[in-house]
RNA sequence: CGGGGCGUAGCGCAGCCCGGUAGCGCGCAUCGUUCGGGUCGAUGAGGUCAUGGGUUCGAAUCCCGUCGCCCCGACCA
């Protein structure tokens, strides 16, 4: 048995982790494993992303892990935003280097050297480049896939001849991040534009999904930066346009990380162990044989298999579990992994010509069905799908019910202090933020992108503010 | 960095106060049994007790130091 996310949440979604067998401790501090059913989902999040970027025009190109430290210091706001969480090389092959090399904490700068050397003119870009790689922040907590310290990720890296191109590249590819929270790891993020305070260090403005976590908390699931000229600025990233003017590029750059997968875990999972968005499961059915005799071994496992190989044909991702353990432990064991849908075939099955399909998402005799072996690939399609939408629903409903408007200083504190993200008008500085902060420990996750236009009063300030912002505690 | 906890079998722990050469549960292996919601039994394998030093005839146990990891906060994807 798992501790109950209503006695202490931190502590189940740790067991989580462990007990699913996404990942494993390791002897370096806050670096963990990651065990082939976790690098599995990744691996589900790296594929669909992958395909996407593709299709928009982007291609994979991989730079160095280690980066000269000068180079962190040309954008101002960069380094100061990240020099706390540096590992740093300062001695290798036996020798003192010369210049430090910073372990990546992100590639912005190295990448931007490259760019201000490969373009020249106008007819270069837009130049849209991905890379999926692995970087390192010594943070000072970290926790399995939320915050790591070192992680996977893809980052990707794009510049542009004007402000409405990159503009646009940072929304597309936010849309696109929220386009796989929804429709494949069933989380209702909401997207939005980062406060001041909360943008990435160098960046003119950046864009997030937020999600909301089963304990209320708020998870950044990924984010798209504007990066204005900044970094162009910084590492002289010019082209020749169209009238033979030298002009800087506007640059983008844009995350999504391992964190998701801790975030698939904190959205679906229950008491009962993980449940998994069938689309991103490494396993969507798990089929397990029922029998007494040695005649029904056969005549199961040969029927089982018949239908297997028929799922497996349609592109349906199937484990049989013919491990020698009861039915009994096998349903708890498969259900602790999340797995979508299980598949049971008996001696009873045989005569009717059915199996029977149980749901991870219903819990107990509600969510099993009989269903004939005619016909299966369809039922089954059909289910995965059913089940996608009802996770979704769940998470939708949940996040809805757990936000509330806030149109004073005390309700907000109020709201905060139970739990839930507050969602008000919002006209206050960036110390005003600070000092929410301070009181109650919830910060601006976002201003929605869907705002409902118009004008009323800040909620902190009472000065008429253009603007509503969500309010939570977060990851 | 502040606060708390823990290092003893693969995992979870007991033993330590009151020194005498290591034990329980799970897991693992073999055999049998069971099998539509965590079967049951038998046998067996597996440990430099984190580490360095000290006290002692003798240290997992007492004393001093070191290292590491986890959890809670501040920093952050």
């Amino acid at each position: 048995m798992v501790t109950p996310q209503s006695e202490d949440f931190s502590k189940w979604y740790n067991e989580i982790v462990y007990r699913a067998d996404l990942a494993a401790q390791s002897p370096v501090r806050g670096c963990i494993i990651i065990k082939p059913y976790g690098y599995e989902i990744w691996e589900a999040v790296k594929n669909w992303l992958d395909r996407r970027f593709k299709e928009t025009g982007h291609q994979n190109a991989y730079f160095p892990l280690f980066i000269p430290e000068s180079y962190l210091k040309r954008e101002a706001e960069h380094v100061e935003g990240f020099s706390p969480e540096l590992a740093v090389v300062t001695i290798a092959g036996g020798k003192e280097l010369e210049e430090p090399l910073v372990v990546r904490p992100t590639s912005e700068t190295i990448i931007g050297e490259a760019f201000s050397q490969w373009i020249q003119s106008y007819r270069d870009l837009p130049l849209l480049i991905n890379q999926w790689a692995n970087v390192v922040r010594w943070e000072l907590r970290t926790r399995p896939f939320l915050r790591t310290t070192e992680f996977l990720w893809q980052e990707g890296h794009t510049a542009h001849t004007t402000e409405a191109d990159a503009e646009a590249e940072t929304m597309q590819m936010l849309d696109i991040y929220a386009d796989f929270a929804w429709n494949q790891a069933a989380m209702p993020v909401i997207k939005g534009r980062k406060s001041e305070n909360e943008k990435f260090a160098g960046a003119l403005r950046t864009y997030t999904i937020e999600g909301m976590m089963g304990d209320k908390k708020a998870l950044q699931s990924a984010t798209s930066h504007n990066l204005g000229q900044n970094f162009a600025k910084a590492f002289n990233i010019k082209y020749l346009s169209r009238e033979n003017v030298e002009e800087y590029c506007w640059t983008t750059s844009w995350g999504m990380s391992t964190r998701i997968v801790g975030g698939i875990v904190m959205t679906h999972g229950d008491d009962k162990g993980l449940r998994l968005p069938p689309r991103v499961a490494p396993i969507q059915v798990v089929a397990v044989p029922i029998y007494k005799t040695e005649t029904e071994i056969s005549a199961v496992t040969e029927a089982l298999q018949r239908i297997v190989k028929e799922l497996r044909g349609a592109g349906i991702r199937v484990h049989i579990d013919d491990r020698d353990e009861t039915p009994g432990f096998k349903y708890n064991d498969w259900e602790m992994r999340g797995v979508p849908v299980r598949l049971e075939m008996g001696p009873k099955d045989l005569e009717k010509n059915s199996v029977v399909l149980a749901r991870r998402d219903v819990p107990g005799k509600e969510g099993k069905q009989f269903v004939s072996q005619d016909g299966i690939v369809q039922a089954v399609k059909d289910l995965l799908d059913t089940i996608h939408h009802h996770m979704l629903q769940q998470a939708q409903d949940f996040t809805q019910s757990n936000i509330q408007d806030v149109h004073s200083h005390d309700e907000f504190k109020q709201v905060i202090e139970a739990g839930y993200w507050a969602r008000g008008w919002w006209a206050g500085s960036n110390e005003q933020e600070r000092g929410i902060k301070e009181e109650t420990g919830a910060t601006i996750r976002c201003f929605p992108l869907d705002q409902p236009g118009g004008n009323a009063p800040c909620f902190l300030t009472g000065q008429t503010a253009d603007r509503i912002a969500l309010f939570a505690k977060a990851y």
